[in-house]
DNA sequence: ATTGCTATTGTTATATTATAACTTTACATA
DNA sequence: TATGTAAAGTTATAATATAACAATAGCAAT
């Protein structure tokens, strides 16, 4: 990674380190267009894609947004609590719980690279957890 | 659900039922054109989602794309097992591995009503599975 | 320092995916 | 058959993402 790259990409990190909340790319977009209005699409997705590879940013597929890490640039196989009323996103690690997932992909010969686990539901605050019986 | 809602469902049931691949939606309409010409986005994206919500056909987030249920109208919780070099999909169960992914997310309180599992990596004959070394 | 190479970034345009908003039609029931 | 309602059709456009190429920055070798 080139020195240039380090500013836009740290400028997308910041951006989406303000929000708790999961942001689309063209929420990034709007936001950096606020220091560089002539900012386009593909240097934003660029980046995003970048700091993807590093763990520092991941993609919520399921919501076509995108989150910085909550540690501290993660490899680890992170699993993502999306709450449907507020959308805050918590984001866990079950390394035991992945080992099993790809045991049980590998059964048929499968040899996982990646994964996706997103779930989605109610948080705490919004769930009947913030509401005891 | 009316019986008119049946025609298109059915119809694109069927697409996606002769194709094992995952289809985008635009594939899909693509087919049905050869049907019926003036089909529009809306006409399938609605009977994509009837037919999700009646757990015939899944959307895999990750690919913005849908396959058939591989099993018969599974409401059950799946795991797709998404090979990235020839694109074939395999659907599989592991309802012990989902309640304690359900478990570990409600440790903090998290409710969820539902989840999006995929694992991208190789499938038995493009990975070193089908050349036993 | 200048030249030329390479990789990153900028730019333009456009592809792809998805849905809002409204109109029309089909069906159920009186 | 008139009428209410919900589904489907239609139009337009929104939102997400990337292809393709041009410009430029940084680097290496001299």
């Amino acid at each position: 990674m080139s020195k240039r790259s380090h500013k836009t990409q740290s400028q997308v990190l910041a951006v989406l380190r303000r929000h708790h909340d999961p942001l689309s790319a063209y929420d990034v977009i709007g936001e950096l267009r606020q220091v560089n209005p002539k900012i386009a699409p593909p240097t934003v997705y660029r980046a995003l894609e970048a700091l993807a590879g590093q763990g520092l940013v991941h993609r919520l597929e399921s919501l076509k947004a995108f989150v910085a890490c909550q540690h501290d640039e993660c490899q680890h196989a992170s699993i993502f609590a999306i709450c449907d009323d507020c959308g805050t996103v918590e984001e866990s690690f079950a390394p035991d719980l992945i080992e099993e997932l790809f045991r049980v992909a590998g059964r048929s010969g499968f040899t996982p690279t990646r994964h996706v686990i997103e779930l989605h539901g109610l948080c705490s605050s919004c769930g009947t957890g913030g509401i005891p019986a």
